[in-house]
RNA sequence: GUGGCUAUGGUGUAGUGGCAGCACGAGAGUCUGUGGAACUCUUAGCGAGGGUUCGAAUCCCUCUAGCCACCCCA
């Protein structure tokens, strides 16, 4: 009977339970990383700085300087520079709320490069300026592989020249960058010209006339395209839409005396640089301020085409900012695309000591931080664990780093004056006086066993 | 922004409505000055919320996140 009864009111009260006990978690919302962003973790690190490790080497070498713009800029700046039509300013920037002036989370790099060598009065400096960053960057997109919407780019930009010459530096930068990179291979470099204003006025008008003439037969997209942004028309991969391509009119032809000289000198260049590229057609960007010479970074092999860098030339940005007109071009790397590149052709490991630091009882930890100090001093990396006391388990952890020598000290050894060094290999041990340590040590870091110190080398692995 | 697939300890996984299991990892110990092996113990999970049910990791809904295809882009 009891039993009953007592069943009916379980279910109550066990509903009752959930609700209270469900209520609390329900206030404690997992924290969590923002959608489309993430933590990197150190070994993830590793890759972020030998891509600015090795693109530094790079442009340090052709006078380009490091900079740094706020993470947030006026909203003005972007849907001046890049254009209202394009998505990133229309719907991808991320607004700051409690600001009187519309602020809003840098979505790319060029126009907030060009604000600060306006703003800085850089060009009263010798031209042109050369210029590089190694930043985060935010779109409010939707996440995907290898599109985040906090992601790093690696750009470079020179500011103030209108030769071509630095349109074909600034390639070759970014080849060479993705060369050391160990990408070489697979690199393919998209190349077109979209003109200056003029001759581009003049294209998009015989552009939009040839495909005025199917647009009963094109994808609603494009439909849309043919009103505001022509040139996206020749980016479709509708099939439909694909079929088109073909007849339609080519960029090229149209090109003014100028920009036609222009591209020509560029192609010139790359050609006596032995720089391939494959002249495209339909290769246009998707931001406004894009003039003459626009390129993109295939990474060849796989088909997902997602392109791991571009850039161009940009000589009406900087008018559209300040109250002066100077020419510009650069580019911008996907530091995280070619992250997902580089792990597949190579691993990178933490720097391996091969010296391990036990300690017992508190004088011998004394010593041991000091013969850490000194071996810090003599570029001989030790690694320890001042943190425990068993030799048991210090042993354990020295065997976990792999390493193939040992220094234990313990009370005995201060007292003495000496340490004992141990082959973790062999199991041998001898009694090395304190003194000498660093010298014995140092042969060891000769040795074949032991690997270099402050060497790149010693960071790859296959 | 549109559409599809997915979600179990830190990691990899088993579990088709009936006691959430295994492996690796991590920590401690067996062993207070000698590691790698073995053994023992510990650690930690059904993404969140709701619904159906006597009972849900499992079925349904919503949300969140990840992946994929669009849009667009690096």
């Amino acid at each position: 009977m009891a039993n009953k009864v007592q069943g009916v009111f379980k279910k109550k009260d066990r509903v009752a339970a959930k609700k209270t006990t469900s209520t609390k978690p329900n206030k404690w919302i997992k924290i969590q990383t923002p959608r489309g962003m993430k933590d990197i973790l150190p070994e993830a690190m590793l890759y972020y700085d030998l891509v600015l490790k090795t693109a530094q080497n790079v442009l340090n070498y052709y006078g380009y300087q490091k900079i740094e713009t706020p993470v947030l800029e006026k909203a003005e700046l972007f849907i001046r520079s890049i254009g209202k039509e394009s998505d990133i300013a229309h719907k991808e920037m991320y607004f700051v709320k409690n600001s009187e002036e519309q602020l809003v989370l840098r979505p790319e790099g060029t126009a907030p490069v060009a604000r600060l060598y306006i703003e800085n009065a850089l060009f009263n400096l010798s031209q042109p300026v050369k210029l590089y960053y190694f930043l985060p960057f935010f779109r409010h997109e939707k996440p995907q592989a290898g599109r985040y919407r906090q992601f790093y780019q690696l750009g470079a930009e020179a500011l103030g020249s209108d030769s071509p010459a630095l349109d074909a530096q600034i390639i070759l930068i970014t080849s060479e960058i993705l060369i050391e990179l160990g990408l070489g291979k697979d690199i393919v470099f998209k190349l077109n010209s979209i003109g200056c204003q003029k001759c581009r006025h003049n294209y998009i008008k015989h552009l939009t006339k040839y495909y005025k003439q199917y647009s009963n037969k094109l994808c609603n997209d494009c439909r849309r395209r043919l009103k505001l942004n022509p040139l996206r028309l020749l980016d479709c991969k509708d099939e439909h839409c694909v079929v088109f391509k073909e007849g339609a009119p080519n960029f090229l032809d149209y090109l003014c005396d100028d920009c036609r000289a222009h591209f020509k000198k560029l192609l010139e260049i790359l050609d006596g640089l032995n720089i391939s590229y494959n002249l495209d057609k339909t290769l246009v960007r998707g931001l406004d301020y894009y003039t003459k010479t626009v390129f993109e970074i295939m990474l060849g092999s796989d088909q997902t085409d997602l392109a791991v860098g571009g850039g161009g030339r940009y000589d009406g940005l900087i008018e559209t900012i300040g109250r002066l007109s100077r020419p510009g071009v650069g580019m911008a790397l996907g530091v995280e695309r070619l992250i997902e590149q580089i792990k597949n052709k190579k691993r990178l490991t933490f720097p391996k000591s091969d010296i391990f630091l036990i300690q017992l009882g508190d004088q011998a930890r004394l010593a041991a931080f000091k013969l850490l100090e000194e071996c810090r001093k003599n570029k001989i990396l030790v690694r320890e664990s001042l943190g425990q006391e068993s030799l048991k388990n210090q042993l354990r952890i020295a065997n976990n780093y792999g390493v193939n020598y040992t220094i234990i000290i313990g009370q005995e050894e201060v007292i003495n004056d000496v340490v004992i060094l141990k082959d973790m290999n062999s199991g041998l041990q001898e009694i090395v006086p304190s003194k000498k340590i660093i010298e014995v040590l140092r042969g060891l870091n000769k040795s074949a066993l032991a690997k270099p110190l402050n060497d790149d080398s010693s960071v790859f692995k296959e």
